[in-house]
DNA sequence: TCTGGCACTCGACTCCCGAGAGTGCCAGCT
DNA sequence: AGCTGGCACTCTCGGGAGTCGAGTGCCAGA
């Protein structure tokens, strides 16, 4: 474990780094306020700490650099988010206050208002749809073989399918359909819908055997598999690429951004190792090696509802990146739980 | 005017710097067997081409590279868009053969597509809803004092937009409301929608108070402005960045490519223009000015719909991605027709 | 156990020079 | 008259030498 001038050493360097950029020398860290030994006595304690892997030389006549495990210490350290400025929770405060509307539009709005918090990405994951409950589905038939189903869910969020019908279906039957559909599935959950049977929707009781078709076809969609429908809005990605240097990086970064479902996955498996920062390689990806990922998950109505986080360079301000996703995890549950 | 030697030089630099990103000298034109003169003609040829604007030096002892108005003149001696090559126009086929569901997914996947193609970024701007029949509407009480107006539109788009309502509203009331607005709307443009008085929609006449108020809100929420509402479906960005080699200028377009509604006027722009290629500032941005912009519009059932575009460096190779632009934004305005 | 001092290392920067690519111009050829 | 080969010139790029200085490790002494 480290001592405690150690860890006050340790904590400059990263401090200092994140700052500048540049590898932080011995004497650069006695300048430092909370330190009051002489460079020599940091020389020593940064050796030992390179060779317990916190600090990297680039080079013999350079200063140090953080490692991963370094940063590792940093965050852990910092010991969870602290207190947001006053002008940028009353921004975020304001923000919530004023937004309406449809929850999209306001998901989208929050990555934007989180990359402008941090200056860094921010990759905001919606409510999954399966545990909302359905609020009213129907049924719309747009061609003689295409129908739509919508379903509104509690939340004011939309899910619609395209039904490819095997047979012409006139209005009738595709409202009939409709009907029969929406009086059994609203009120349950996406998920209870999905594990519908063909028998508990009482096909073939008394009905047209074209409605039945249609239900059965529009049964076989709802089955279908829900996991990872949920949407994700991600923002301030030009905030990110001015934190690298090098356009390499940057693209590889944006590969993976536009894989919306490895991202999602990729929040959620940092979430699920119960950290709320993943530093470099942590992040699980090589092609983030370079970057930190901070996180947190926002609670609607008491249940975790979705995930928010932002992404940066390793060497990213952590304490304030943390307290701003925790501040904006936090308003965007509560202001998602008014309803 | 250029004479043919001066235009078959211009030319063979443009492909020459297009495909190295290296100044051009004279000796390495003189190679291109187009070319049948000796260096020391090319060389006059160069220096007159540079002071009629089409050439730049970046220095006495580098080759030339095209200016805006080189690449100008390029592009207008191509003469529109060519072939596609055998193995792309079949994987395009195949991609919209495939294809079918959301609209929204198909439109985000051909911008995948059409980034795939040309390793560019990719731009595919949704058909405005303005235009599009209503198939059906329905109000959706959420809470209270909050409902969804769902309007699916005949392309099997859904527009939805909250409605705040000033007294609390049953269910019963906000169906009745649902009712008597899709009877109004069903068939009808958005626009048309949109102008509707409360009077048109029968208003107070034996309806009860509360029913009225939820239309009158209603009608003021879908009168709002429509225009502008088109999606935009934007890929490959992380091609585009890599296309380029300062992170300063991926940033700066990265900033474009966020604000939506900029980059949707930026295309209708160029198009109304009358230009299928924008080159450096003619896209009228000056953070774009190290980029082109290739677009077209594309046509479902015989009326201009939306618009695809790419953007990529200037240096871009401006034949394929105008066949490539030009066969997406074909098949597309087809898929679509289709219904 | 900390500190000041000291010798040492090595990258960053500068300067210089040569190589090479490219140019403009001119005289001569067709 | 127009093209071409030749030539002198310019300027960037790359490598090498030299210097600077930030930073280090280590040691002797308080």
């Amino acid at each position: 474990m480290l001592d405690e001038r150690k860890a006050t050493i340790l904590r400059a360097v990263v401090t200092e780094y994140i700052e500048t950029a540049q590898p932080v020398g011995s004497s650069h860290v006695a300048t430092s306020p909370e330190v009051n030994v002489s460079s020599a006595t940091i020389r020593n304690a940064m050796a030992s700490l390179e060779t317990e892997g916190y600090l990297h030389q680039p080079h013999t006549s350079a200063g140090r650099v953080p490692t991963e495990k370094g940063y590792r210490f940093f965050v852990d350290q910092l010991g969870g988010p602290g207190r947001l400025g006053a002008s940028e929770s009353q921004q975020v405060r304001t923000f919530f206050a004023r937004t309406h509307g449809e929850i999209e539009q306001m998901l989208a709005d929050t990555s934007r208002l989180l990359s402008n918090l941090t200056r860094y990405a921010a990759v905001v994951v919606g409510p999954p749809h399966e545990v909302a409950t359905v609020r009213s589905v129907q049924l719309v038939g747009l061609t003689q073989r295409v129908a739509l189903a919508v379903i509104v869910l509690s939340n004011g969020a939309i899910e619609k399918h395209t039904i490819e019908l095997d047979l012409d279906a006139d209005e009738l039957v595709v409202s009939t359909a409709g009907t029969r559909l929406a009086a059994a599935c609203v009120g349950r959950t996406l998920s209870e819908v999905g594990a519908f049977t063909t028998a508990l929707l009482g096909v073939g009781q008394g009905s047209e055997a074209a409605v039945d078709r249609v239900l059965v076809a529009a049964l076989a969609v709802l089955r279908g598999d829900h996991r990872h429908e949920e949407q994700v809005f991600i923002g301030g990605t030009s905030e990110m690429a001015a934190a690298f240097d090098a356009v390499g990086t940057v693209s590889e970064i944006l590969r993976i951004l536009e894989q919306q479902l490895l991202v999602v996955n990729l929040l959620e498996d940092v979430l699920g190792r119960g950290l709320s920062v993943a530093i470099g390689r942590e992040t699980g990806n090589e092609a983030l090696a370079d970057c930190s990922l901070v996180v947190a998950p926002y609670v609607v109505d008491g249940e975790a509802a979705g995930t928010i986080g932002v992404l940066g360079p390793t060497r990213m301000h952590y304490d304030h990146a943390l307290s701003a996703v925790a501040v904006v995890a936090n308003r965007l549950g509560r202001r998602l739980s008014e309803g």
